[in-house]
DNA sequence: TCGCTTTATGTAACCGGTTACATAAAGCAT
DNA sequence: ATGCTTTATGTAACCGGTTACATAAAGCGA
């Protein structure tokens, strides 16, 4: 007795474990486990040979027996609203491509802006064992980053940056990005401006880009009456429903800007089914910089952000974290205008 | 000695294991276990007082050591072509919470169409650790398929209907769709077709929509010249890249039959762009019914696929199948044809 | 009341890795 | 050659649950 596993005791999966590459490489099984995971500590040529049995036997260490004694998942959670959004899902690819690199898996939750749902999502992500959490923007629960303080799971924000957050975070500056395309309508000559706004209750990025659109708006002196303002949760239905709804309020605007190109896409097609030209009658502009957005007629101003980049900057994060090491609190993300043909001076009268 | 396990010697994690909770409830690890996973195990009295000692103490068991000692992860691995493209990321987003609704987690996986990273991403998910895997279409390596028999991991087959085929599926009849739609574009007189098809080099899906077409043609005698039909993968951009190439080709069709939506909506704008009016001057369709197309200006004439509905179906199936319960070997979507503002009869002339 | 079945609970051996600790071998300065 | 440090390897105790098996209690028909 006592040489009762792995090896003998078996049967199920018929998988070699540890001990069984262990006894065919003459050696022990800590010899094994280092050879696979720590190269340096053994000699070079008993690395080759363990190296050779285990391939040969085809052995596929246990995932879970490796997490619990390691106290190591290597898989990270990703917390999204939704995916149906290409600004997220290109993220997310990115991301997990990344990730693969470094050897973790992503595990995906969405939860559609709703935060109770988000809360339920998260704990059972947790429960599900992740070494690590990546969440979308600032605004929700605390007691959601109670949980994650208390279980010691770092995370990580992301589409929002905040240098002066408690958080960690991979992001772009909301605001900025859309004051500075509130200002290229300004400038362009625009003075009867719409806008169509996100869903401001419940997502801060944006509430923020709002808050840009506003900040350049005063600085040049323009009010917003209200019946120039609306919101609406992103999909190119509530885009045209946006659209709708302000040229019924107000018909003499010469602009609209839109809280994303889903909604401006939206809008420039509300423009058309109305016998509207864009951008002669009426300029449209949004803010991700989605390729369908670029390729629509006439291509959509935008602000384009680079998800596929705060994807990989999130991944590098993680992993620097994971592994011990510092890494920056906050990592800005560049995101620049890009002027499209949807957009041009009003029309002179 | 002999107790020194939990509740002694732990301290980095400051977390609670069965073993405290076992304590604290004044019964063994064992009841603690089965109060918890199988309530009908033990006396209703017993099972509420050992719930709330658990809650009490925030006890949340480890699901390493969890999958470690039952051999079941309760995740499930998704290899995705890309979800970028919303026939992806809504099923993706279906599945999930279909799946964590029976406790399940998603582990997400992309390989943008490359057969060789597909198998990769296999490999890794596997060694990651999961209990089933979800895979799009069924062409592929057959190592893929080995790997998962040998490891005996059940997978199911997505976006396909196969059931002559040996693996599971839930999906649809691409070729069937596809025929429908040619019928429906021929049954509105046009006899001067292209197509845009997708990547059919490496795409059974696409493939299929492919020979659904050709059916249809070949039924109506009309035959399809070289010049007339062209291939892309599948972007907006491409969309408008493959018209460009139709009509320099071929400026006399009145009608194209895309791959897909997001093809037929770079075609629309390509037209547009060149001053065609669709669709008097050409009648364009698409597949899959994504939200954007059908808030398109004029609408796309498509197949609407319910890949939500598929994401439901897909969960179902894999609880069930796991839960050892038997589970139909093959389950269809039902498709349906979609007529939109893009498509009319030829101009007359 | 006896004996047999059913139900509830406890004991401890797993699951399959990792790693602290012990030990042996090798390197090296004196 | 001695003693000390460094390096390579082995032994076995973990990690924290689940569950087979044993046992005790309860139910029940004759």
């Amino acid at each position: 007795m006592g040489k009762q596993l792995s090896g003998s005791g078996r049967r199920a999966t018929g998988s070699v474990g540890v001990r069984d590459v262990a006894k065919a490489a003459g050696v022990s099984t800590a010899t094994v486990s280092r050879a696979l995971n720590q190269p340096h500590q053994v000699s070079e040529e008993l690395r080759k040979h363990v190296a050779s049995v285990a391939a040969e036997l085809n052995y596929i260490p246990d995932p879970a027996a490796r997490a619990l004694s390691s106290q190591k998942t290597f898989r990270i959670g990703a917390l999204i609203p939704t995916i149906a959004n290409s600004i997220y899902s290109r993220f997310v690819e990115a991301l997990q491509r990344r990730l693969r690199q470094s050897g973790y898996s992503l595990v995906l939750a969405n939860y559609d802006f709703d935060e109770s749902l988000e809360m339920e999502e998260a704990q059972a992500l947790v429960e599900s064992g992740i070494d690590a959490l990546v969440l979308a923007g600032e605004q929700r629960s605390p007691e959601l980053y109670d949980l994650l303080n208390r279980r010691k799971i770092p995370y990580l924000l992301i589409s929002i940056y905040l240098p002066d957050s408690p958080h960690r975070c991979v992001g772009y500056d909301n605001r900025a990005g859309a004051e500075a395309m509130t200002r290229y309508i300004l400038e362009l000559g625009h003075r009867e401006i719409g806008v169509l706004e996100g869903p401001s209750g419940i997502n801060d990025r944006a509430r923020l880009r709002t808050k840009g659109i506003m900040d350049a708006l005063k600085d040049f002196g323009v009010t917003l009456p209200a019946t120039r303002i609306t919101g609406r949760s992103f999909s190119v239905h509530n885009g045209r429903e946006g659209l709708a709804e302000l040229l019924e309020a107000a018909p003499e605007i010469t602009a609209v800007i839109c809280g994303n190109d889903v909604l401006a896409i939206g809008a420039l097609m509300e423009a058309q089914a109305r016998g509207l030209t864009v951008p002669e009658d009426l300029s449209i502009c949004g803010y991700d910089g989605l390729d369908i957005a670029q390729d629509m007629v006439p291509q959509i101003t935008t602000v384009h952000v680079p998800t596929a980049q705060m994807g990989l900057k999130t991944a590098e994060s993680l992993v620097t974290l994971l592994s011990g090491e510092e890494t920056p609190h906050s990592v800005l993300i560049e995101t620049r205008l890009v002027p499209g043909g949807s957009t041009a001076p009003p029309r002179s009268r």
